[in-house]
DNA sequence: CTGAAAGCGCTAACAA
DNA sequence: TTGTTAGCGCTTTCAG
């Protein structure tokens, strides 16, 4: 392994002229020249960790992320590790559970594990958090997550409840019900709450009405969503159609309703969140959200363009499309004049 | 943030003592005691990212692992997530999905990337990859992969394939089938070969008959198995129970058996392997391998005792239970005459 | 634009 | 046992 030196020696030059040449600093195209003849010759690569403790920051993009296990958050992990296999940084993770591990992965972030990059997924800091980040001076992009003044890419979860809604409604159903989480998570979380919203909206502006029985919550999971769904479908008047929060949750709807012998679509319609790779396998019908696309432009931005011209901008928000895929969950409902 | 220097100084000591306190080196007691005071004085906590670079290896547990949105492969990140969280070292992943990402991640973690630990999990390695993991004393720890001369973490796939084909049997089946991956895979699996070697094993034991249209080899992933199922179950003489390679896989014969209105288990036994939390929840049998366990082994294994010590030990194999997991997809076949 | 030198915070000889 | 002194390989002043 040949150094810095090795390359400043052969080159005729000094090691921070080769530093400079290396890091896109200002170099006289001769100079130039003669160093990158010089590595090429000895085959120099950059030690990106020596780099990195001279800079005071770990050769790695980090995600914190919570419950990373999820079917949802695996596929934007599997995004980043797609996007970064081109930045030549590995990537870490960081999973957060509970409230604690988010504060304690936080500290070693703007400590001593201070990353290249750090990406914040569904996970809302609070103001000393991102004080903490900004002071350690942590490039950080917010995916699925807004936070003022930094980098957030997201989706219009409320137009997502409400495009969602809307979709069954034009399909004929009037009696939609609502699956999604609890919203007094310790972590806060906010998708499940938000696409609620967009449901009401739509709900209301069609005239509809949303009686609390229309409406479920509960832990997040397929094992509690079909459990939800068992309470639904064996109402007296359940719904004809059922707008899930996430995928994984209407797969748990549509164990239910397998279990129940309630035939979907025909007897009810179920619609999912997301896209997962499940969802596709499944036939589910879905509201996609473009994961890996938007964990792509997440590594970008944490390595790309903005991140070497050191534009410590002022924040920005990049929204992206949500769509309707229709699968087989869907349809109009048996009973139109009943909806 | 103090340094170590800042802890010799007012210790009355000098950092390399204070470097060997930290490290466990021998330190006379009343030095140590001075030194952990100074340690608590100033609140110092040392620099893994310094501490790295001076050893020549990043604070950080590399995962080297193959299709990591598999879901076993997302269990056993998730174990080495949990077992590491106590150790203070963060995990990379480095994923393969190609055969030159394995090359390529080999030579950085042999090179400006080398790692305090790594996890090398369901891969086979070349001998010279292997030697170049040993010239570079990245600590390794070897997961569902045979390495000799390495610490190995394993279960007995044969054993496993035997188990739960013996199972079948002894609930009466006769026309049993296996479907698992194709063999012929670049990145040299070998957990559904020797599960299948095993199906033989326990076939032939039993006296019965393995004919080509018992076996039915696919890519893996839920939809392949599905189609492989639905070959299966759409011959003239079907079987009365499969068990396959995989949970996924296993889950893929479930929903293909559903659709073709196959009832499970009283028509068709499924069997499925390794437990991952979807089997829980979709109440497939399976047989059962301690991922999170295993990780969490590993990690030991990779930051413990024996890392401490380092005693670079001559290989060991530790192979972990299986067990079958009875759940409801399998059952004695409908007409135990038939078989 | 460039060279020399001083670190980043810690480990590891080496001599005492 | 302990202090001192070199580095690990790179970045970044600071002069020039």
């Amino acid at each position: 392994m040949s150094t810095i030196h090795d390359v400043a020696r052969v080159a005729g030059v000094g090691v921070g002229t080769v530093s400079r040449h290396l890091n896109g600093t200002a170099v006289r195209p001769a100079t130039a020249a003669r160093i990158e003849r010089a590595i090429g010759q000895l085959g120099f690569v950059a030690n990106r960790a020596a780099r990195g403790l001279a800079r005071g920051r770990l050769p790695t993009i980090a995600v914190l992320i919570p419950y990373v296990t999820q079917p949802s958050a695996v596929e934007r992990v599997r995004g980043v590790l797609d996007a970064a296999r081109g930045t030549g940084l590995p990537v870490s993770l960081y999973d957060v559970e509970r409230p604690e591990h988010l504060t304690a992965h936080l500290h070693a972030l703007c400590g001593d594990l201070r990353p290249e990059g750090l990406l914040v997924v569904s996970l809302t800091l609070g103001p000393t958090q991102v004080a903490a980040l900004d002071a350690a001076e942590v490039r950080t992009v917010f995916l699925d997550a807004q936070q003022p003044g930094h980098a957030n890419l997201v989706v219009d979860d409320v137009a997502g409840g409400r495009l969602a809604t809307e979709h069954l409604i034009s399909l004929g159903h009037t009696r939609i019900a609502f699956l999604g989480d609890r919203e007094d998570s310790a972590l806060r979380f906010t998708s499940s709450a938000l696409r609620r919203r967009g449901y009401r909206e739509a709900m209301a502006s069609a005239g509809l009405s949303v009686g609390p029985g229309n409406e479920s919550l509960g832990e997040h999971g397929a094992e509690p969503a079909a459990e939800q769904a068992r309470a639904l479908l064996g109402r007296a008047d359940p719904p004809s159609a059922v707008v899930a929060a996430s995928d994984t949750q209407a797969l748990g709807v549509l164990r239910a309703a397998r279990e129940a012998g309630v035939r979907v679509p025909v007897e009810c319609s179920v619609l999912g969140f997301d896209d997962i790779e499940a969802a596709a396998s499944s036939g589910l019908s879905t509201v996609r959200q473009p994961l890996a696309e938007m964990s792509a432009r997440a590594v970008d931005l944490l390595t790309g363009a903005a991140a070497r011209t050191g534009c410590d901008d002022q924040g920005s928000t990049e929204v992206f499309d949500l769509t309707v895929v229709q699968r087989g969950t869907t349809g109009p409902p048996a009973d139109p004049a009943r909806g």
